[in-house]
DNA sequence: CCCCACTACTCGGTGATACCGTGTAGCAGT
DNA sequence: ACTGCTACACGGTATCACCGAGTAGTGGGG
């Protein structure tokens, strides 16, 4: 599949939040995640970038822990204002891509 | 519906593609079709800007016809290129929900 | 023992996109 | 003459995903 990134603004932070909100952990394994999911191209410098945007905006718990494979993770879990940022993305997500479904059935 | 501009990005240039390859229509029916499906908070100047961006792409033939109603209006259909940037979008359109389905299937 | 690979995170800068505000203009009705 | 609707263009802004380079810790092969 072709370059996704421009359709990837906006949702992408909404699927590193879901992979947060089911489990906590930390960057190089959501990176890991989102690749076998599909998103086969999202790098890892991205991800960062978005966690440490999650942080900033108060909206994870952050605890640092050692690891025994290299150095120490930062792992991330939701707080009820990341839990609530999750249901606004999911209700965008859904109210979006009706609009587009329908836009797309009108067209034919 | 609050805020959707971030997760519009990419998207709503396949939207107007979509509505210029069902008909030939001009920039200001556009915006008003693109706000009765739904994006609401789509204003004319973001339509004009992709508008010129489908132009100086080479993506759109543009008709410049009178109006009874005001200034004359520049009527736009899709060319070839065009007709495959807007399949393009589809696929892309396609395997990006389709992840972002199973994505959210596998959290819960 | 040293280099390499893998793990793990940070940061400055880039390009693309939707949005905002303003300006220009034609036409119709009061 | 004024207001409102139609119709388009343009400079500037914010946000986002991405890129590149840098910093480290751990373990294995030559």
């Amino acid at each position: 599949m072709d370059d996704l990134t421009e359709m990837l603004k906006g949702t992408l932070e909404g699927c590193v939040l879901e992979i947060i909100g089911s489990e906590e952990t930390y960057g190089y394994a959501i990176t890991r995640r989102l690749n076998e999911l599909g998103f086969a191209d999202v790098i890892e410098g991205t991800v960062y970038t978005i966690l440490l945007r999650l942080e900033r905006g108060d909206l994870v718990r952050v605890t640092k822990r050692p690891s025994e494979k290299g150095p120490p993770r930062k792992f991330y879990a939701l707080n009820a204002a990341g839990r609530a940022e999750l249901a606004a993305f999911w209700a965008k997500w859904e109210y979006l891509s009706s609009r587009i479904d329908s836009l797309r059935e009108s067209g034919k």
